[in-house]
DNA sequence: ACTGCATTGTACCGTTTAGTTAATTTATTT
DNA sequence: AAATAAATTAACTAAACGGTACAATGCAGT
């Protein structure tokens, strides 16, 4: 039950955020009432807090299953953003979470201490392969570790994030099969252009 | 009084979104009562989607100042770039109001008529410029004007739009002033790198 | 002074909302 | 089988909400 409040209330969470859900609209879509909402999570905001940890904790899980070390440092930072373009996509529900927490300020999600050890892993493999890379004289000796994962993170999210007003503005020809795979190979491209000496 | 309400309304519904906001934090604001916004916009939604129609005019207006026509191709290209990353950032109002609408998919942008119109100016733009660099050799043969917009959106973007998490997760280094220095600059040399011929 | 119109104030309505009280059923332990 | 704890239901509260009815005000032109 737990549970599937759990995955009703992040659905319903992404798709109209905090203060567009109502605890009703979580309550009918699965067979319970409010009350038990309130029995498991205290209140509105509890649940949305833990909605938030949970999706994070499980994103990030499923980041560190890549194992990059060891690869030529141009492969992995390919594989690593290609995987991150991949993830993005198949998570929209966390991208509008994370989407309604930036509306936020973040508010919420500074109270989840278990964030930062996560995500210092994420810079800590980008770290490994930068310094790999340099080694071989192959990645840009300026080339900073947090910013790459910014630039990585940056085409990754947006694609996902303004999906819906880009297609309105400019016509959907990017979010075809076609478009995603071209893009997809574009910023695979692009990023890996830019971490290269230019000669 | 109704430029007014249109002001309050922007930065609250900015702030907390459409469901977020209530008539009377719009009307607390400004010296006024609930009655004139339904007076002067009929309803909530009338009034949330003028706000958003007229963000999005203005912001297209002031896009459209920059002269890039005759320019080196690549000096406008990264005029475009440096431009549209400082325009983002300084409308950060617009930016949320854009998360907001993604989060309901768009929903009330798909019932402005005037967006086609000015959306297809930006491309046109960029159209000519990559035209200008292909004849010169100076752009790959392959680069698809669309996909390099979204790209440079993407990237200035997402520096506005994910600054509060991003910060939180990562730490503010890349949003202090010489953080977002040294982002620009990346960013400029990411996309001309990456519209440049590799030989 | 009168008319017409745009603007504002007040009071109200019905609905939805988050959250609570308390009783009841179900499961677990002893 | 009794006792105890966990899970669930139903009815309720109080406040906030979007929106409206209607009267009142101010101000132009005639």
């Amino acid at each position: 039950m737990r549970a599937d409040i759990l995955r009703a209330a992040k659905s319903e969470f992404a798709k109209k955020g905090l203060a567009g859900t109502s605890v009703k609209d979580i309550a009918d879509r699965i067979q319970t009432s409010r009350r038990m909402i309130f029995y498991y999570f205290g209140d509105k905001e509890g649940l949305y807090r833990k909605v938030l940890e949970d999706a994070y904790s499980s994103i990030r899980q499923a980041e560190m299953e890549l194992h990059l070390d060891g690869l030529d440092p141009l492969e992995a930072l390919k594989r690593l953003v290609e995987f991150t373009f991949d993830h993005h996509w198949r998570n929209s529900d966390f991208i509008r979470l994370v989407m309604g927490e930036n509306i936020h300020d973040g508010h919420y999600m500074k109270q989840i201490k278990s964030m930062h050890e996560t995500n210092t892993k994420v810079i800590d493999q980008l770290t490994r392969i930068c310094n790999a890379g340099k080694k071989e004289g192959r990645f840009r000796e300026d080339i900073e570790p947090l910013q790459l994962h910014w630039e990585i993170s940056a085409l990754s999210f947006f694609n996902v994030s303004n999906k819906a007003t880009f297609s309105i503005n400019f016509g959907d020809e990017l979010y075809t099969d076609e478009g995603q795979a071209a893009l997809r190979a574009r910023i695979v491209d692009c990023v890996l252009c830019s971490v290269t000496p230019k000669t």
